[in-house]
DNA sequence: TCAAAAGTGTTGACTTTACACCCATGG
DNA sequence: CCATGGGTGTAAAGTCAACACTTTTGA
């Protein structure tokens, strides 16, 4: 197929974890990078895959290293891998798009990375590598994402009010929406279930509490719905 | 990030590129492998990334050099890194799905490759490594892509009469479509451009030529429109 | 004049939008 | 009784689905 002339590239997994805080901006998992290149600046979760594992293994692993993360939800995203990445090395880097709901999840910096938190979207700070690009085009999908499958779960409680999921959706598509039509349209796809619970905290009238239908999730993410936010 | 054990990965690309005759099937092309393992055997064009070229470009020489072809629409599809893909190395290959208009394009096998040929997707011969599984990845998202971009338009003629269109969405969604609500809606979208020229060969009524307005088709690949077709 | 493919409209069903007031609770 | 957020219906507009006959050409 091709000269067996010594290849020289690396092969990384990065990972744009996004957390969802009830009445807070859509956050991203960033770390701090112990070493150089960057050491000492904020960059996403990742590094090389070893030489045994598959690459969400690989994800995986690095994300626990370095944050004690598991996310709920990871897809692959895109593969990064022109030639000027990494002043070091030429490094192809597979990058996946996860979600987490960070009230299960407690945060924490291990050896590899100095410190690990937390930002909200709109205030990144500067990011090590082509990290930001990376950003970007995991935020893009993301809204395109969640407007076609029911992926937004995954960010919310196992029990949470209706108003959580009509805030997330706000947040993520940065974007009032009708919150009538939206409670019609969301509950004719039979997603949730009600419980009998109601929230308590907060004032105003307490809101039903909903968890969301595990089979009905199956069925709407392999065949989509189009969900356009107005 | 990682400790900086030697890593022995390489890094590849392979493409899976549809072409669309009329009246036939949709085609995917296929080379023949000149070395082992699988020698003889059929696979997808692809090989290993060179130190110094981006991973398109990558993809786009190994097009050339085994098959002639140069690709008008060619995006990333998925990256596949298991473990055990290779039975030499580990290998991972970055995968993209390209598009092409065959009649503009002459098949020859290079030294690379000892033959190319278009296969209908319905008669594929028995693949190399993992290849049918990229394959049928390429096919879910060609059919899911077609119906919420424009990017057919890049499997035709630059001039078409507007039954190719319709034939190549049948082909490719695998479905009857309704010719009168098509034509309504292809033709809401202001995509074509009617020419003054008919279609001579064949029997029957002459069509109206079509060429495709390309900045429609960059605002809809853009924003993307919402075609189910039932 | 026949066969083959191109071209073309309308109606009813359904879906989407726009829009505002009352309700339950805690302080 | 006030403030806060939860819960709900309807009518008009727009979109989608279903459906069949006429036109143009070449043989």
């Amino acid at each position: 197929m091709v000269p067996q002339k010594i290849q020289d590239i690396k092969v990384a997994v990065d990972a744009v974890i996004f957390g969802y805080f009830d009445k807070k901006d859509l956050q991203i998992l960033l770390i701090k990078r112990s070493i150089d290149p960057f050491k000492g600046g904020w960059a996403i979760p990742g590094g090389l895959v070893l030489d045994h594992e598959n690459l969400e293994e690989a994800v995986r692993r690095e994300l626990q290293e370095e944050s004690g993360i598991k996310p709920d939800f990871l897809e692959q995203l895109y593969t990064f891998g022109n030639v000027d990445r990494d002043p070091r090395n030429r490094v192809v880097s597979v990058a996946y798009l996860g979600l987490v709901n960070p009230s299960y999840h407690e945060l924490f910096a291990d050896s590899d990375a100095e410190d690990a938190q937390w930002f909200s979207v709109h205030k990144l700070p500067k990011l090590a590598f082509d990290h930001q690009n990376i950003i970007d085009i995991a935020l893009k999908r993301l809204r395109t994402k969640i407007q076609y499958q029911p992926i937004g779960f995954n960010l919310l409680n196992e029990e949470f009010p209706f108003s959580d999921l009509e805030n997330l959706y706000r947040t993520i598509i940065g974007q009032e929406i009708d919150r009538r039509n939206f409670r019609k349209k969301i509950m004719s796809y039979g997603l949730l279930n009600e419980t009998k619970n109601v929230k308590k905290e907060g004032s105003g009238r307490p809101g039903k509490l909903f968890t969301f239908n595990q089979e009905k999730y199956k069925e709407w993410e392999e065949q989509g719905f189009y969900f356009e936010i107005k």
